[in-house]
RNA sequence: GGGUCGCUAGCUCAACGGUAGAGUACUCGGCUUUUAACCGAUUGGUUCUGGGUUCGAAUCCCAGGCGACCCA
């Protein structure tokens, strides 16, 4: 033994775990019992001068992430959640109050720890003569031996796939990201607590559904086994809020987890979380001061301000917001004004004039607009901006404007140049919302991945009557994003999803008779295909690459299913 | 979907067609004031995968995988 590759790494330190147990000792605990956590004493002690020593009992726990032995002294680094302290450790001290239950206890710990390591100490405090606060330890107990070694203590780990894919590492060696997810906890809290200190209610609606709507995306489909019946995961919590209100809540909210089937970007991950927010009796208006309120109050409640850096730019989310409408804003970044077109050919011209590029679907004035609005004016709205009065055509569940005729009550909120909240004066006309979900209906028809079929059931809650309702929509991670200072989606989300790395082909067989080609993977699934021809598996048998074969030739190709 | 870049020891990186290396970590020895401890010694490799070119490939070419960023 001795090495230094991984396995042999873990080999020795699993035949210390076995010396551990040698001496009568649980290298895996069961309990501690601390008195502190390490900034609670870094805070407590902070006046205490190098030297100094108080008598004072303390017990914390952590990991072991530096060791410096000498002869007869070690210096540990404990790090627990809340940040870090030293340990003292002096060999006289700990054999002499440790010698009933161990002998040689100081030995043991260091030929028997590692960094790591989660350890658990009693002692005094004392200040070293350098000037590092310290537990001066009396007793200690491994409680959790760690098999395999941290990172660089001083690089750290700094792979964007590793710490994605090993979160937890990223966690131990990576304090800001241990800030990021207890910020993103205080946003999510401090969310809650706004809604429910004025009476609205969260709710719990299905995640599984037989028809996805609330939003125009892909979404996941799966199967329920027993009652052989297809499902969706939901692309928007939208249709059951609002059932929730014509059943006679006023106000309801839900903070969940949203599906779409769609790409991974910086801005997207296929599972997000959003907010949505439904008021009775409330209007678009009304909604736009909700959000403007809420995401200050909660600014200054998580991190004690309303301006914010991100990315090297002050945000300021001091209330008011500035708010124009997309016709104004288009106009501005473009110098063409929408509303003075008749028909759409002229709108056209106008807009390729104006250097906007038009898709072919794009056949309506309003559609237009939303073009140029996202190619031109969407990525330049840095400071936090209500775009309202949006087209009809692009808003199915948007009450029509009270004034404005082609348009809808509806506002996105954009800051730093993203989209990161939607909202309507919801639609309550049941004839009127039929009508523009059979138009989405069609479109699906029409091979549209990301439009949806109608929900029956939706239509019929608002035949029974739903009051005006003001509706409101907020991504989370956006808003995250935004307070955490992060520039990726992935940042803010504990375990973003990643493509499987080990798909490699490991084994295969084919049986003749029924056309079956058994493929085992690298990492231990099995997958049946089907109706495979005995040509592909002479072909795989002889190529000199199987996994480039199977990718090109068989993946994708033919039918499959997961042997369980 | 397109483009650019990356993938080498547990980690952070070098080697730019000619013996795969450093720091750190690990292992062993020494050390009672360290804090990237120090001193000495040892060990550690499917260079992402598969082909090709070449006397010779981590390096060049082709295909694939995974990731990052940009664009649509």
């Amino acid at each position: 033994m001795g090495g230094s590759n991984l396995e042999e790494i873990r080999a020795t330190r699993i035949e210390k775990v076995a010396q551990i147990k040698e001496l009568g000792l649980n290298p895996y605990g069961y309990k501690w019992e601390s008195s502190h956590h390490a900034d609670q004493l870094q805070e407590k002690y902070v006046d205490l001068a190098a030297g100094e020593e108080v008598e004072d009992q303390v017990a914390i726990a952590g990991r072991i992430v530096a060791r410096r032995v000498f002869g007869k002294l070690a210096f540990f680094e404990l790090q627990d959640e809340t940040g870090k302290i030293q340990l003292y450790l002096e060999k006289k001290r700990i054999n002499n109050t440790m010698s009933e239950d161990l002998v040689g206890a100081f030995n043991h710990l260091k030929k028997l720890s590692d960094t790591g390591d989660i350890l658990g100490v009693k002692g005094t405090i004392k200040r070293t003569e350098k000037g590092e606060l310290s537990v001066y330890v009396s007793e200690f107990q491994i409680l959790t031996k760690s098999l395999l070694p941290l990172p660089d203590k001083w690089h750290g780990l700094t792979d964007t796939e590793k710490r994605y894919r090993q979160r937890y590492v990223d966690l131990i060696v990576n304090p800001q990201v241990r800030q990021t997810f207890r910020i993103r906890a205080k946003i999510t809290a401090a969310i809650r607590r706004y809604l429910e200190t004025r009476e609205f209610l969260e709710i719990e609606t299905p995640v599984l559904q037989s028809e996805a709507g609330g939003a125009e995306a892909r979404p996941f489909i799966t199967k329920h086994n027993t009652l052989d019946m297809e499902l969706y995961l939901r692309i928007a919590t939208e249709l059951h809020l609002k059932r929730l209100i014509v059943g006679g809540f006023e106000r309801v909210f839900e903070l969940g987890r949203i599906f779409r089937n769609e790409g991974v970007s910086t801005r997207h991950n296929p599972e997000f979380t959003s907010i949505e927010v439904y008021q009775a009796y409330a209007d678009y208006h009304d909604m736009m001061a909700l959000t403007e309120n809420m995401i200050s109050d909660v600014a200054q409640e998580v991190l004690g301000t309303t301006k914010v850096n991100y990315q090297g730019e002050e945000i300021d989310l001091t209330p008011p917001w500035r708010r124009i409408t997309m016709h104004e804003v288009v106009q501005d970044a473009t110098g063409v004004d929408f509303t003075q077109f008749s028909d759409f050919d002229s709108a056209k011209t106008a807009a390729k004039d104006a250097g906007i590029e038009v898709p072919a679907d794009c056949q309506t004035i309003g559609k237009l607009l939303n073009e140029a609005f996202e190619q031109k004016v969407e990525t330049t709205l840095i400071q936090p901006t209500f775009v309202t009065d949006y087209p009809v055509e692009i808003s199915p569940l948007a009450k029509p404007h009270r004034d404005k005729p082609g348009l809808v009550e509806r506002f996105e909120l954009f800051m730093v140049g993203r989209e990161t909240a939607n909202s309507f004066s919801e639609l309550t006309d049941p004839l009127d919302q039929r009508a523009r979900l059979e138009a989405q209906a069609a479109k699906k028809a029409a091979g549209d991945l990301e439009a949806n079929d109608i929900d029956e059931d939706f239509l019929a809650a608002l035949e029974y009557g739903m009051p005006p309702t003001g509706g409101l929509g907020i991504g989370i991670d956006r808003l995250v994003m935004l307070l955490t200072d992060s520039p990726s989606i992935r940042d803010v989300i504990a375990f973003p999803l990643l493509k499987n790395q080990s798909s490699a082909v490991k084994e295969f067989d084919y049986d003749t008779e029924s056309q079956i080609l058994r493929i085992t993977f690298g990492n231990g699934s099995v997958y049946k295909y089907s109706d495979v021809p005995e040509k592909i598996y002479k072909e795989l048998k002889e190529t000199s690459s199987v996994g480039q074969y199977f990718n090109s030739q068989i993946k994708d190709k033919f039918g499959f299913d997961r042997e369980m």
